[in-house]
DNA sequence: GCCGTTTTCGGCCCGACTGTTTTCAGTCG
């Protein structure tokens, strides 16, 4: 039986154990280690548990023989000897104190022992009525304004105002696109750039982060203080300058001199655990890096001189390095295949030649939603981004309000009236690829007749109920119904929904291997509240062999600009051209899809 | 405790900010 940890709660284990080795002195890399370990797993995209059980943990950068050695014991009996050891040696509520922002090891330390903080369970209490009777004030090393501010931080606490959601990153780039638009009309911005996850392009983003180039930072940030879509101003300071906006996004605005910008947005789009890499990389070669440039480091000469960099590229180029694009800057290998020049060539929007999961609203009477525009306009707005073919898979006509006779009627009826329109439509270079999303039912069957795919080229599978089974029946359900031979994409794999719902539990690895050696494809769904496969599962199908295509999932016309979400997701799967099927030519791809 | 352009031993990122301080400790990103 194995015990259910997320990685948020497994993160904040291993800063508990820091922390209390913190106290304890002990040799400082070691806590440094926990704290990397809770790092990489905190920003994982991977469920941890789930590397365990397929014996990945090695795959995790930080987390070696000791540690994964406790999370088997962590896993298999939810609890960990030698940390239960560990925190007797301090009073618990001091755990429960370093969840506040503003307390590190020392401090939670230090009033938990002063006040006798010993239950988890009422320690912010007990510490705030301390605070409140003036009784932190005296104490040495701290002050009024210290109490003060320990009382904000416990009452926030309590609010539970402590974290912030994050949201799916279509979300985020739509209000960094208008914003980034209102700042380049500034003559004074020679360049406007996203930063940090943002401009990875991380799946999901918890404020929309910017920077500018300029030689008047102070103009620039007065410009940005009257952005009309701003609801309040929280800080401003000389090089930057925080906004919260009219629907309650955060909006960050860093400004640099153009002849450091390069630096500034090195360090800044980050990751942290790329940017410790690719530091200490660095240092092995003599150079420290900032924000600010690079220096040289002499023994004899104690004056370094500070190398600027105008553009990022440069900034690498000195390392001995190719640029390397943000959305690979991870930790995941990039800085080892860019010191072996062995990036990947990223697939890129324009490479994408057409897409096969969109629907219509053509009436099919389906147990889900439909779409909201005609096959017409769904085949205009294709030809409108330069596609060469169009796959229409809406879901399938009702099993349960329709009899076997009635699905196989409606098909039928479909395919003579899509044929019919794509004939009477003047100047249409795009190919229309007849198609279907078909439930994956529970029983590992498909939601439709075997005598209705006669009218289909082929179908698109997914699971859309049923998501809580058992990862071994999940996975046989899935197999069941994908190794039809009309089934040649497995949609919207792990069945997520950002912030919403996490996805079933499957076993990856057979997915991908079935899909590998039957030539199917595992779909990179683009739809804003999915982004589904995720990125590192992308690497991995990749890694494994495995075909991916590009979906946008639309159910009207505009949703199909959503495809260069897609294409994000892929690249952080390090994805190329030659990974994803649909950047394939009309006869490549029909060759594949229908065969 | 982790990890490997050379290294399975001997190293381990960098700077800003804040508050209580006469030179620094703690926290954060």
């Amino acid at each position: 039986m194995a015990v259910k940890f997320t990685n948020a709660e497994i993160a904040r284990l291993f800063r508990q154990v820091a922390a209390v080795y913190t106290i304890q002195n002990v040799n400082r890399f070691r806590i440094i280690a926990y704290e990397k370990a809770a790092d990489a797993i905190e920003t994982s995209n991977l469920e941890i548990r789930d590397l365990w059980q397929d014996k990945r943990l090695s795959e995790i950068q930080g987390i070696g023989a000791v540690i994964s050695g406790h999370l088997e014991q962590l896993f298999t009996s939810g609890k960990v000897r030698e940390y239960e050891e560990l925190f007797k040696a301090v009073p618990e509520g001091m755990l429960t104190l370093l969840d506040v922002s503003g307390f590190g090891p020392k401090k939670a330390y230090r009033l938990a022992v002063e006040f006798n903080l010993n239950d988890a369970g009422n320690a912010i209490d007990k510490l705030l009525k301390a605070a409140r009777g003036d009784k932190i004030a005296p104490l040495e090393g701290f002050g009024a304004k210290s109490q003060a501010d320990i009382i904000e931080a416990l009452e926030r606490f309590k609010l539970g105002q402590n974290k912030k959601k994050r949201m799916p990153l279509p979300v985020a780039d739509a209000t960094a696109k208008q914003l980034v638009a209102y700042l380049k009309k500034f003559e004074e911005a020679v360049q406007v750039e996203p930063l940090g996850s943002l401009r990875r392009k991380v799946s999901t983003i918890g404020d929309v982060d910017l920077a500018v180039a300029t030689d008047k930072p102070q103009k620039v940030l007065e410009y940005f203080l009257k952005y009309p879509k701003k609801d309040k101003i929280i800080e401003i300071g000389p090089s930057g300058a925080s906004l919260i906006l009219g629907n309650g996004q955060h909006a960050d605005l860093r400004v640099q001199k153009p002849r450091s910008f390069g630096a500034m947005l090195q360090y800044f789009t980050g990751s942290k655990q790329h940017n410790i890499h690719l530091r200490e990389y660095a240092l092995k070669k003599g150079l420290s890096l900032s924000e600010y440039g690079i220096k040289i480091l002499k023994k004899s000469d104690k004056k370094q001189k500070l190398i600027e960099f105008p553009r990022e590229e440069d900034f690498y180029k000195y390392l001995g390095l190719p640029w390397i694009p943000p959305e690979l800057r991870e930790d995941l290998g990039e800085i080892e295949a860019a010191i072996n020049n062995r990036l990947p060539e990223l697939v890129k929007l324009t490479d994408i030649k057409g897409e096969v999961h969109v629907h219509s609203n053509y009436n099919l009477e389906p147990s889900h939603d439909l779409g909201q525009n005609p096959l017409g306009e769904m085949v205009d707005k294709a030809q409108s981004l330069g596609y060469e073919y169009l796959g229409l898979s809406e879901h399938n006509p009702s099993v349960s309000k329709h009899t076997e006779k009635e699905v196989i009627a409606i098909m039928k009826r479909r395919k003579q009236d899509y044929e019919q329109i794509m004939l009477s439509k003047k100047n249409v270079r795009v190919k229309l690829f007849i198609m279907l999303e078909v439930d994956i039912l529970p029983d590992g069957k498909l939601a439709l007749p075997e005598k209705a795919f006669e009218f289909v080229d082929a179908v698109v599978v997914s699971v859309h109920t049923s998501f809580q089974m058992p990862k071994k029946e999940m996975t046989e359900r899935v197999l069941a119904a994908f190794s039809h031979p009309k089934a040649k994409i497995l949609a919207h794999p792990s069945g997520r929904l950002i912030g919403k719902r996490e996805g079933y539990e499957i076993d990856w690895q057979r997915i991908f291997d079935f899909a590998k050696n039957h030539d199917k494809a595992i779909e990179i769904n683009a739809h804003p509240s999915r982004l589904d496969l995720v990125d590192v599962l992308v690497k991995r199908a990749i890694e494994n062999g495995n075909k991916l295509i590009i979906d946008t999932d639309s159910h009207d016309r505009e949703s199909m600009d959503l495809m260069e979400y897609g294409i994000s997701v892929a690249r952080r799967g390090w994805a190329e051209k030659k990974d994803i099927l649909n950047t394939m030519s009309y006869n490549k791809f029909k060759s594949w899809l229908i065969s």
